[in-house]
DNA sequence: TTTTTGATATACCTTACGGTATATTTGTAG
DNA sequence: CTACAAATATACCGTAAGGTATATCAAAAA
């Protein structure tokens, strides 16, 4: 990795939980000189602008977020055992997100909705690959005769709304008890959802 | 209603849909006198500051979406109607709430996130509001042999969440059946919930 | 060791933000 | 119809935002 690489990621790791909390408008300049210690001239050296900034940041909290899950759910082979290491993610690094500032998906949408095209487009696009890959883990499952027959998008809709509402009530709420409790009934769904 | 009121509550009403789409931040006074058509003279004459314009805002929002779906749920005597009547609330309104960017709490909590204390401490306390309520109708349900005994705290976060996730996905997405779909869900849950 | 090139810091610009003091207007009471 | 009080508009202020042109510095090549 070059030296400016290097900066650059710098930046994005020091400023990503700023955005996430704070949102786009919300995250000044300031903000990210004081967070890397670096001057304005030296963001603007590895960035084309604030926007910049703020996309690779809502990307490395995806990331952050997201695919570590995605490799937990890998090692597993069924489909009930995939779905519950997904949920099971949740259980263990919800302190990680709340710390972070909440679920990066639901944070940036919200901040995204008036006027910043291009996060909105990129986190419609993250759910859009959320969805469809736990739409695909039941689908797989339904062929394999490991789950029973459910229409698998909506079913994947229905789960992943009750985990981002969960995330936003428990951690509004300052209450982790609700997410684990509602991580808990969702398990018991999927339970409901094995064939024998 | 006495003049000052009159142009106050104006205010609030011409205001309380940007601040929601926007975000306290990103509503900027300029935003406030073109919606009114006022000045902001007239807008510091009749508000401390913009802090408690957007305080306002939320109440008014909130009032809106939450005080008339109260209403109908009053009408209804047995728990489950009135969660049914609840839930049908979002079939028939979705729609509204979309146009005035999306649920008022979701937003006013995210936005809230980072320093606007005063704000904050207000969404709290409505989500506990509203938790309660639901709370106390599964209550009374039980009681009456109406429900089966479920934890009813846990049962209102599951529900709240759902809804609320729900709400987000469906808006985020741009794609109502999601919502649609997942309070159908929920009807079927509440049908399941019934005693006999 | 010197030169060159890329990265960072400095100093500055424009703009528009939130807010206020004051002038003007408007509705109301005498 | 006038005088007064309340509400609104005007004109202004200080500050800090995002952004840029230029100078300085550091690292690698010659």
């Amino acid at each position: 990795m070059v030296r400016s690489e290097k900066t650059r990621q710098f930046i994005i790791e020091k400023t990503a939980s700023i955005f996430n909390k704070k949102g786009y408008i919300g995250t000044y300049l300031s903000d990210l000189t004081n967070a890397t210690g670096l001057t304005k001239g030296s963001i603007y050296g590895n960035f084309k602008d604030k926007n910049e900034v703020a996309l690779e940041a809502f990307r490395f909290n995806y990331k952050l977020q997201t695919e570590e899950v995605l490799s937990q759910v890998n090692k597993e082979k069924k489909a009930d055992k995939k779905l519950l290491a997904f949920l099971d993610y949740y259980k263990k690094e919800y302190e990680v997100i709340f710390e972070n500032g909440g679920c990066a998906i639901l944070n940036a949408a919200v901040d995204s909705d008036d006027g910043n095209v291009l996060l909105k487009q990129e986190v419609i696009g993250k759910i859009e690959n959320w969805v469809y890959r736990v739409e695909t883990i039941l689908e797989e499952g339904i062929q394999q005769k490991e789950l029973k027959e459910v229409n698998a998008l909506e079913y994947a809709y229905r789960i992943i709304a009750q985990i981002e509402g969960s995330i936003f009530l428990s951690k509004t709420l300052s209450q982790p008890s609700i997410l684990l409790k509602n991580i808990e009934l969702l398990k018991q769904d999927i339970e409901l959802l094995k064939l024998n």
